[in-house]
DNA sequence: TGTGATACCTGTAGTCACTATAGCTTCAAG
DNA sequence: CTTGAAGCTATAGTGACTACAGGTATCACA
């Protein structure tokens, strides 16, 4: 007895929006399903796991052409996964570049904040450091 | 004397690309500068110091809109700058949201690849935890 | 069997801040 | 006068959706 979806139920099931779904599917993500005979969508158990490791791999922040691999990666469950953990890790360190930019503007932005008296817009500050030729900001 | 640039001069001062520049007319964050009979932009300081100043946001983060409304607030010299300081508030509180939910994702990646020993994808901890149906990060 | 609500379908456009291309015109130096 | 750089417009592509318009299918209930 196969438990099969509706697109509606697969969604539930698997965290991801009905639209996300079908865009999955036109992207090449997933496989089209087969169909009712009234053209509507069917999702085996199979797809629906598919579907929740998408889910998954998305809060995760991968993104989808890492997860084509890693679905294509996850198909071959005899072979090492050493590809796997390369994805991911250079995943981990994309990440860790994203922090490491974000904390640099977080420094600048509250350095700036903290020297701003809340006087007129002309002795501002902010609008100073804005303004200002002198400034160098990282860059990418 | 006002010195007067070609389009391709104001990205050199400022910082940003000719194309950026056309595109910032397009969208109305700056004006549409007078033209040579050969329909040309031509960019007097004032431009290219708002340039500037647009470059330097964004190096910051701020985002185009948060931008319009820091160019108009500039050109009022003698109001209070409390506006300003609250757009720039409001950007800080942002980036530091986004920092919390990397943070959040590089824990949960480093936690995933420590704990894969490397062997068959079957095994693989990283797969296993992206099939996991008790997996819950953090949404948003 | 009729009816109405809900869920499904396709296709397109919008988001953000650019970037890249194609095909053309203008300008400045030699 | 020629040549090459720089300028012009208009359009499409990026990532990963989201929203809408306008139509069809399904199902519960009367």
């Amino acid at each position: 007895m196969a438990s099969l979806h509706s697109i509606g139920d697969a969604a539930k099931q698997s965290g991801c929006t009905v639209q996300t779904i079908r865009y999955y599917e036109r992207v090449g993500l997933i496989a089209s399903p087969v169909r009712t005979s009234g053209n509507q969508r069917i999702y085996d158990a199979d797809a629906v796991s598919h579907l929740a490791f998408i889910r998954h791999a998305r809060a995760l922040g991968f993104g989808l052409d890492a997860i084509r691999d890693l679905l294509g990666l996850s198909a071959t469950p005899d072979r090492d996964c050493a590809q796997i953990d390369a994805i991911a890790r250079t995943h981990l360190d994309a990440v860790r570049e994203r922090i490491s930019h974000l904390r640099a503007l977080e420094t600048e932005l509250t350095r700036m904040i903290e020297a701003c008296k809340n006087q007129t817009v002309s002795e501002c500050r902010i609008v100073q450091v804005l303004s200002d030729h002198g400034m160098c900001a990282s860059e990418h």
